[in-house]
DNA sequence: CGCATTTTCGACTGACGGTCGAAAATTGTC
DNA sequence: GACAATTTTCGACCGTCAGTCGAAAATGCG
């Protein structure tokens, strides 16, 4: 039972591994259980599917993340840097976007989608807090906070997973930021910096 | 060479009806064949792969959806319907959503993927030359508006596409449209109009 | 007709996800 | 320590699927 419970995690942190290196669709069950070293009915007497085990790798990134994006909820920062860090702290990190993004799009699409409806499902929440916490310091002002915490969501990750954006897709971001969350033009200026110094790792 | 582009035709529009109805992966290059009554040989003939399959698959009804939406933008009805009806005319129609709109979101996923870009492509022009009529008429005010328009297009997939979404989706929906084009608050509430039409059906 | 080109055929291949019955290791019990 | 029950491991095997290939049939052309 214990041992059980350790092969298991091993497994997924290979799968984990390799998924985000290689992508999932690049990497067989034969090759998950040749770097583990075991037998194809091992794999299988721990996981149900190739897709579960994809599942299960989403959940420890997507719980991983949640952690952080706590720590930063808690944290004794302005409201706005706040939300640009929680929402930066659910973006893919640098390993995660594998060597090769152009073949990750294609390849890996399967994984994105999953992805991101745990992750609007583990981030709104956390966002619709701060946004609250935002109102009554008196910089915000809006309605239906989940439902646009979520487009916030959903437009940053067009825009800044995969790297593809210039910088009039940051001015607009930050327009959009301000005006869905009801806040004084130039509350999210700051935004534009972050980014270039992400940029340059 | 004259029947060879019939039999491609052919071909692609088994595909497309079988790729919308069971889904992309749900359907194996051996159920086109025996739709089309052929032999694997002839169809690797035409097609390099089942993926290209999907690409031309895709930019045909990518295709028809650019030439409706061109017959919008040239209509005579005010700009922020012609906004609207591009936007829907570029939505999944009844018969590609499938049967089992459960089903597709995990089983088709490459091909909403490759819909999406190709759909941005094709629409973001149409569109923001539409935002500059309307700026000529002094209903929308913004600069940067390919940009505006692409996260217009995002948010309305998020949202729209596989019917999931509240009326709160909606009015957020047009609080940022509003905004992000810089149009005055209620330019656009006709369109919770045009969202209930739709249901109904 | 004879020759070249286009189109069609289907057996075959290799990769892959997944199954299964049985062996080996582990654990608990007296 | 013996022994049975349970957990874990093994790997041969299966069905499916995308894609290949050489050869045959159809078509076009002088």
């Amino acid at each position: 039972m214990r041992k059980g419970e350790k092969r298991k995690q091993e497994l997924l942190t290979i799968a984990y591994r390799m998924f985000i290196t290689r992508g999932y669709e690049n990497t067989s069950v034969d090759d998950i259980i040749e770097e583990a070293g075991i037998a194809k009915g091992t794999y299988y007497y721990y996981f149900e599917s190739k897709e579960q085990t994809l599942e299960e790798v989403i959940d420890m990134m997507i719980k991983a993340e949640t952690e952080a994006a706590k720590q930063i909820l808690s944290a004794s920062i302005p409201v706005p840097q706040k939300i640009a860090a929680i929402i930066s702290s659910f973006r893919p990190s640098p390993e995660e976007q594998s060597i090769e993004g152009a073949l990750m799009q294609t390849e890996n699409t399967l994984m994105h989608d999953k992805t991101k409806e745990k992750l609007y499902a583990a981030a709104v929440p956390l966002l619709t807090e701060v946004v609250k916490e935002g109102i009554k310091e008196g910089i915000f002002s809006c309605n239906n906070i989940p439902e646009r915490v979520r487009m916030l969501l959903v437009v940053s990750g067009d825009i800044f997973d995969e790297g593809r954006f210039t910088g009039r897709d940051v001015d607009v971001f930050i327009d959009m930021t301000e005006k869905l969350l009801g806040a004084e033009a130039g509350t999210m200026d700051f935004v534009r910096g972050l980014i270039r110094k992400q940029k340059r790792k």
